[in-house]
DNA sequence: GGATAACATCCGGTTAAGCGGATGCTATGT
DNA sequence: ACATAGCATCCGCTTAACCGGATGTTATCC
């Protein structure tokens, strides 16, 4: 508990390492590759399989998996002419599942804040 | 560690929550909201203490701070005409450090992951 | 009560980020 | 060798998201 604390003290110093941070976090902004990395957390698959889960173009899940996987969220396997894809790092889940825990707690009623852009049809 | 895994199963089949859970991370997907919070984990700030630390205007930075307080990262507390931010909940510590570790180990070269939109002038 | 300070919200404009569909590339199978 | 299956990349388009600057709103100070 201090030691975050005491590891929060070493952060902001880093400057540039927020943008890499933000770039990290907005990954898992996106709900269709939120959707297929919970969709990788429960095992390997193919960009056919997934492609048949998410329910968009195929183009579209290749370019959010090879997203996921630049950001090292997870990782390819070649195997013949299929690709497979899988979580790289078993801390993500940890990743995943606290946001899900402190979504539930803190957004509750707040789940549609549309806060950044009243986009002038918004009141 | 399996309790983790376990967890894990409950997940998707929430189908609603994923996009709420993809707002909330997408909150901290900018960059300047994310040198918010940073900041505001070091302590309570001000609006324009905030402006200052980060430098845009303060239209802005206030917005981005209610975005952040919708998402329930930070809460307010006003103080005659000042609004106090801080951060809500300690486990958004863990999250941050554990997303800045996440993106450390995985990321390093790939620090700017150009993918999704390969804009026209990025070969 | 008028002036100022501190926030919050609104408006218009610009760039980024999402999408489908077309095209290219490599590896199997016959 | 040809056809096909599985992925990756590219193109044009549309909407969302960020920004500054202007405009409220409320609370302190004289």
């Amino acid at each position: 508990m201090t030691e975050v604390i005491e590891q929060v003290r070493l952060l902001p110093t880093a400057a540039g390492g927020v943008n890499t941070v933000a770039k990290f976090f907005r990954a898992l902004g996106d709900p269709t590759r939120l959707r297929l990395l919970e969709f990788l957390l429960h095992g390997e698959h193919t960009v056919t399989e997934c492609v048949r889960h998410i329910g968009l173009s195929q183009g579209r899940v290749s370019t959010h998996l090879a997203c996921l996987a630049d950001c090292g969220y997870v990782e390819v396997r070649r195997t013949g002419r299929n690709a497979l894809y899988r979580v790289a790092d078993p801390r993500v889940a940890d990743l995943v599942m606290l946001a899900h825990a402190l979504a539930a707690d803190n957004c509750a009623a707040l789940a549609d804040c549309e806060r950044i852009p009243p986009t002038r049809d918004n009141p």
